[in-house]
DNA sequence: AGCACGCCGACT
DNA sequence: GTCGGCGTGCTC
């Protein structure tokens, strides 16, 4: 194979074509990384996605670097996927490289500058920046950018160097460097020869003139004699006798210690006991039974257990099996954080055959989980979305735990996918077993059920038989009819939450919404104060006393009187869940109230000391935002109440609606856990709307089947298949004509029924870009590959329109 | 993506 | 007059 394909890590569509050399002919293989050059000097690691013989010559092809690897780092089963993402998602190879590899083993050429020897400088006629670069590598011979940077002003860097290459004072050269180190560790032993007795003997006699020395000597002798298996620290020996290198320097030129190095780990393993999991219950096991039957008809799983129904315990019993049939594991999580439970279960039973992946992992210790998983070291990974990309060997189970969490497809990174979708692929392409586990399913993963195209596994009670807690609906407007309120506050749930407090439990008020107030507004004017950067209103935040723009972070001072008209009388709109804990405060003077959101949450350490309070029961009501929903599993917890569960619901998104039920259900699960006494208060404008009703009556297949019918009616997913295109750029009037003919493009190819837009997106300025959007609705039959296709062909129509390169341009599948 | 090349405004 | 802005083009 004379050519190869080479995947670059760079945003660029498609692969490029390279020469391999001879001596690489009989080493090179499709999945290991090559050193090329790309545009001029600069040296990128790139995948090797192909190789073949026969290349038509239109172009010259540059030749490989070199090899860096003996064996294939990306399987094929990873590639197949990489591929399957490409065009699926829309996305390009070198970016799904890019998010695959942790940077230390992507090596990029890193431009520096060299002194030439070949004229005598002449000071006089340099400018200050070139004297100072010259005069820098005159004491080291060779600067990169980065170095040059501290003394030279960034926008000064590259004229200051052409100038001086111009002169030919300097060059300028490409050098590549090997990124992650292993940490290694000093430890120190007694040479052999220098243990023998009579040997010993000599040596200390000897030693009797350096007093230090011999102390040093000793101390690595009784460590040694005492445990001789276990290696000696250095820096333990030091601390320990007050010695110094001087010291061990000499024992080692007299050939009596040898100073060694081993490689440490940089992510501590579990090293306590090894722990057996519990019996299952008589419903955990007929569950198994069924994914076991289902995994017999090459089935994958949807495990729909109520929360506390003990999903866990059969996750850890799958894994178990999977692990004794030799294969490995990959279970993600929405967040690694929040997920303390099953880790600690898993770390008593696995130990050092546990790995973790995720994004608070520095770059070398994911190049040390990559390496570990290469080498078929760990049997199980957990981990975020990011590990559906680590080199598997021998996956034979892939779990997808809180399916439904919007976690798995964010918006605002990289390209966008879904990696719950993903990870079905995954599974596919390694021929492994799959179960997705929720207590409230996404409706798309429901409808495969339904379909069978996924087991429906399901556990309706919750471990123990605990009861399920009990949903109430509290009629608002009739209480205020009543007069039976306080702010936002019925009487009713006042009372409810009393009676909490007298019992001494926990009661966890809902609110989804940060800060104090969603606008503060000029009751003169009108005048409402907007982000700079985006069109949106700014919130105001209390406890900060500011103002915060919740799509770009912008912060500004809270007005004191109105920006336009200098009228004091602002008022505030629309409640937070600051406003709401403050009012929790003011009618519950008595009881300790914490709050809960992102804002809370941003110091060091508050949400340990918030967990602790929690668990020693400090806390008498937490009142928070969706963040409640999770990993908040307390005993003593009994009450949910949600104040206005109707800002839920209104929310322009087609999700909306599920996403209440789903996470008015998740935060009903943290009530009443065990004493089976949960309860859960609902208040609302709207007491007969029926997702409200279907809410409180928890039948699944009713609730179930009012989404479907609802996205049937509207044609949204399932029913439907959806992609965005979302289009942007610093003028507005660019991004308007530029979509205009976007759409044009595909209305051309496309049928009408399937197109929405281009209009402005709901948010029409964010981070002062201008946003427009095209909504497609392709059919969910064999035509939507075809119209994929011409997807395809209206975008490269598109990009062809060189004015309109500047334009970002976003792809949503199945957003 | 990033980097070079090329054509128009505000300054020594 | 120049310096530097960023629109445009290209990378195997």
């Amino acid at each position: 194979m004379q050519f190869a394909q080479i995947i670059l890590p760079l945003n660029l569509k498609g692969t490029f074509t390279y020469k391999v050399p001879a001596d690489f002919l009989d080493k090179i293989e499709v999945g290991m990384r090559v050193l090329v050059p790309f545009r001029g000097k600069k040296i990128y690691t790139g995948i090797v996605a192909e190789l073949f013989d026969n290349f038509e010559e239109t172009f010259v092809p540059k030749e490989i670097i070199n090899l860096l690897d003996n064996q294939p780092i990306v399987p094929k089963q990873q590639l197949d996927f990489w591929n399957w993402l490409s065009s699926y998602y829309l996305c390009n190879l070198g970016e799904i490289y890019r998010l695959a590899f942790p940077s230390s083993l992507k090596l990029e050429s890193e431009t520096y500058v060299r002194l030439l020897s070949e004229r005598t400088i002449d000071w006089q006629n340099l400018d200050a920046n070139e004297t100072y670069l010259l005069q820098a590598l005159e004491v080291r011979q060779m600067l990169n950018l980065q170095e040059i940077e501290a003394f030279i002003p960034k926008k000064e860097i590259i004229k200051t160097i052409n100038a001086l290459i111009d002169e030919r004072y300097i060059s300028v050269d490409e050098k590549i460097t090997e990124k992650y180190k292993a940490k290694e560790i000093a430890y120190l032993k007694i040479n052999d020869e220098a243990l023998v007795s009579e040997n010993l003997a000599i040596i200390l006699l000897k030693l009797d003139k350096a007093k230090k020395q011999k102390d040093l000597f000793l101390s690595i002798l009784s460590k040694q004699i005492d445990n001789p298996d276990n290696p000696i620290r250095k820096s333990l020996v030091f601390d320990e006798g007050n010695f110094v290198n001087q010291q061990l320097k000499s024992l080692i030129e007299k050939g009596w210690v040898t100073e060694y190095y081993l490689e440490k780990h940089r992510i501590d393993s579990y090293e306590g006991e090894i722990e057996e999991i519990e019996e299952l219950t008589e419903n955990q096991k007929k569950s198994i039974s069924e994914i076991n039957q289902a995994f017999e008809e090459a089935k994958n799983v949807l495990l729909h257990g109520v929360t506390s129904s003990g999903k866990t315990h059969i996750y850890l019993e799958k894994i178990e099996d999977c692990i004794n049939s030799g294969q490995n594991v990959l279970l993600l999580l929405p967040e690694i954080a929040l997920t303390k439970q099953i880790t600690i279960r898993l770390e008593k039973k696995y130990g050092k055959k546990l790995g973790f992946y995720h994004n608070k992992l520095t770059d070398f210790e994911r190049v040390e989980v990559w390496r570990k998983i290469k080498k078929n070291e760990l049997q199980i990974l957990i981990g975020t979305r990011n590990s559906l990309f680590l080199p598997y060997e021998n996956l034979g189970l892939i779990i997808v735990d809180e399916e439904h969490d919007s976690a798995y497809r964010p918006r605002d990174q990289n390209f966008f996918f879904n990696a719950k979708d993903s990870a079905m692929m995954l599974a596919e392409f390694y021929h492994a077993k799959l179960i997705l586990g929720s207590a409230t399913p996404s409706l798309e993963s429901y409808d495969l059920a339904m379909k069978d195209k996924l087991r429906y596994v399901s556990i309706n009670e919750r471990f123990g038989k605990v009861d399920l807690p009990k949903f109430e609906i509290i009629d608002i407007k009739e209480a205020q009819n009543q007069k039976k309120i306080v702010g936002n506050f019925s009487q009713k749930m006042i009372d409810e939450i009393n009676l909490q407090l007298d019992q001494k439990k926990q009661t966890i008020i809902l609110h989804n919404r940060r800060g104090y107030a969603n606008v503060i507004e000029c009751e003169t004017c009108g005048h409402v104060t907007y982000c700079s950067n985006c069109d949106v209103v700014m919130t105001y935040h209390k406890a900060s006393n500011e103002l915060k723009c919740h799509y770009c972070g912008h912060r500004s001072g809270k007005p004191t009187t109105c920006p336009s008209c200098n009228s004091d009388n602002l008022n505030t709109k629309g409640v937070g869940v600051e406003q709401i804990e403050e009012e929790t405060q003011k009618i519950f003077s008595d009881a300790e109230v914490d709050r809960m959101d992102v804002d809370a949450m941003r110091k060091k350490f508050a949400y340990e000391k918030l967990y602790e309070k929690l668990e020693n029961g400090e806390t008498d009501i937490l009142v928070g935002t969706q963040m409640i929903s999770k990993g908040l599993d307390f005993d003593n917890i009994e009450l949910v109440a949600i104040p206005k569960a109707d800002s839920m619901i209104h929310v322009q998104d087609f999700r909306a609606e599920e996403r209440a039920y789903q996470l008015i259900t998740q935060v009903a699960g943290r009530a009443g856990r065990v004493s089976g006494n949960g309860k859960i208060l609902i208040q609302t404008y709207n007491p007969s709307h029926s997702v409200f009703e279907l809410i409180k009556n928890q039948n699944v297949k009713e609730i179930y089947n009012y989404f479907l019918d609802e996205r049937k009616k509207f044609l949204y997913p399932p029913f439907v298949k959806l992609i965005m295109i979302e289009l942007k750029h610093r003028k507005e009037d660019k991004i308007n004509r530029a979509s205009q003919f976007l759409g044009s493009i595909l209305r051309k190819y496309i049928p009408e029924e399937c197109i929405l837009g281009p209009e402005k997106s709901p948010i029409a300025r964010l981070n002062n870009l201008y946003q427009y959007q095209i909504l497609l609705k392709f059919p969910k039959n064999k035509n939507y590959k075809i119209y994929k296709e011409l997807l395809f062909k209206s975008l490269d129509e598109f990009d062809e329109i060189t004015a309109y390169k500047s334009i970002r341009k976003d792809i949503f599948v199945d957003f």
